[in-house]
Formats: C-alpha cells, sequence, structure tokens
DNA sequence: CTTAATGCAAAAACTTTGCAGTAGA
DNA sequence: TCTACTGCAAAGTTTTTGCATTAAG
C-alpha cells in the first residue's frame, strides 16, 4: 500500500508522520490526477476545514521529492500533481474541447525514445508525452451540431 | 519570410502593424527559442528601452493566436516561447543538468501518434514530446569529474 | 478622424516563506 | 523534552488589465 511506503520515507527522513499529511496523501492518491493545487486543497478542506493551504502544498512537494506525485504542466498552463503510481508509465491524450485527459500506455514510444537519445548520445531518465486534439465525445457532439444546422 | 506572413495576419484582422510589434517579432525569431517572456523582454529592452513589458506580452500572445508562436512548459515550470516555423515539427530533448534544449525531428513519432489517436477514437491536432535526461557534455563532465576522485 | 496599440502602474493570480503555537517521536 | 509541522498572514513572483495618451490606417 501506498500510505506504508510513504511511512517508510517518513521515518527513513526523521521527518513526521501527521494526520494532515495522511489525509492530503488519501485524498491526492483517490483523486482522479491531474488536478492543481487549488483543486486538491479545496478537497481536502471538505473533509478537513482546519488544514490550511500552504500544508497541502507542502505535503505536495514532499510528495514529489518522494516520488510520489509529479507536477506537470499541459499547455492551458495549469500546473497539475499526478500521483505516481510504482512502476508502470503513462502519457496523455488531451483533449482541447473539454479538458479531459486520458491517460495511456505504449511500449513502442519507450523503444522509440532509446533510440532517440542515442542518436544524440543522451542519457534518458524519462520521458513525456502528450496528444492534443478533441475526444470521442467531443467529436461527436459536434457532428450533432453540425447536423442540426 | 516571416514579418511578411505577421503583416498579412495583421491586416486581415484589421489590426495595426506597429514597430513596436515589428521589433519584438524580429528578435523573438532570431532569438534561440525557449525563452521566458523576461528574458524576451530584456533583449527588446536592450534595442529599445521606450517598449514595455506589457507590449511584449501581449505581442507574444499575439503571435500564439496567429500560430508563430508557442507558448511551452517544460519540467522546471517555466513558461517559454518558442517561434514556430511553418511546417515542420520538432521535439525537445532536455538537460536536466545544464538546462540546455535540443530540438529533434522524428517521422516515426508522428506515425505513432495517429496509431494511439485511432486506439482511441482521438482526433489527433498536435503532439508534444519531451525527453529528459543528461546530454552529452553534462555525462562527459560528470565521467571526468568521477576519475578525479 | 477613428480606433487599435502602447506604457505605465496597479490589480489579480499564483507560489513561497517567516514565525509563533502545536503536536509527533 | 526536542524538533519538525501547521496555519495564518504576509511577501514574493508572474501574469493580466484599466486607462489616458499616442500613432497607424
Amino acid at each position: 500500500m501506498e500510505t506504508n511506503r510513504f511511512r517508510t520515507l517518513i521515518s527513513e527522513g526523521r521527518l513526521k508522520a501527521t494526520k494532515q499529511r495522511e489525509k492530503i496523501l488519501n485524498i491526492f492518491l483517490k483523486s482522479s490526477g491531474h488536478q492543481n493545487l487549488a483543486q486538491i486543497y479545496s478537497q481536502v478542506a471538505k473533509e478537513n476545514p482546519k488544514i490550511g493551504y500552504s500544508t497541502v502544498y507542502r505535503t505536495l512537494k514532499l510528495l514529489t521529492r518522494f516520488g510520489m506525485a509529479a507536477q506537470r504542466k499541459f499547455v492551458d498552463g495549469e500546473t497539475r500533481y499526478e500521483p505516481i503510481a510504482g512502476g508502470s508509465h503513462h502519457d496523455h491524450l488531451v483533449c482541447l474541447d473539454c479538458g479531459n485527459i486520458i491517460e495511456f500506455e505504449n511500449e513502442t514510444l519507450e523503444i522509440l525514445q532509446n533510440n532517440i537519445a542515442q542518436q544524440y548520445r543522451f542519457k534518458i531518465s524519462h520521458h513525456r508525452m502528450e496528444l492534443y486534439g478533441r475526444c470521442a465525445d467531443c467529436e461527436l457532439k459536434k457532428e450533432i451540431r453540425r447536423r442540426k444546422r
């Protein structure tokens, strides 16, 4: 369980496992991912309004340091946080109409990444790929709208 | 020439071609790319200190609307602007040590993008791929440092 | 002339931090 | 106890905007 991993990392760093941190972690892990700080904070506040914005901010920073969260920025400029599940890497399809973000995994991409890196004598640690466009739902809606005219 | 394209778009929109806009455009096009607003502004200010920060801001926004510039955010969180040369699409290798950004083009990537899109019934408009790691120079420097120890 | 663009300064929107009080280890 | 953590408020940053003035069409 992720919570245990968190506790281990906390004690290894001689830090403290507080109820605020655990609450934030749980909400963050349960979340849909791709939320910005304000969104995460508002969920936390719903369950415990006593927890301050800066605690959420600092906890997410801590989780990032622990490799349990990643800060991402998509083209809309929003800084969002996403939980990192151990191991599996995924990329994103971003719908420019409704803003929905779909995750996908692709092995070929991983291979391609290595080929490109080799070409430039780059030592890759990780990559990030985002495909922007219109999702099936929005495309359908657009079709329907078109027919009504 | 890009300047002509700019002038056409300006007049099509019944906007005005000012010397400020042209100066900013020229500096931006000549630039190395991947600069943030403050960096672009400081270059502009060097040549004409009368031009204000907001004019640079608004011009870059205009260029983005025109499809002549793109706002990009890498993992360091910086918002940077990059000139879009007509047609050719490229992606980025980002060195986590020195911060250098190398551009590359890859056809396979374009094909892969379409395959993935099809799988999710996504209608792709564009993509973005970034490879993070250590560039050849930094890797070499690290090697040398290691040997000295 | 008419209307968009500029430059300044100020507002807004985020992020980050200092510090006194609180609570884990 | 001892030291890290929290919450608040305040300070930074960066991005946007209102408005009187200027200049392009």
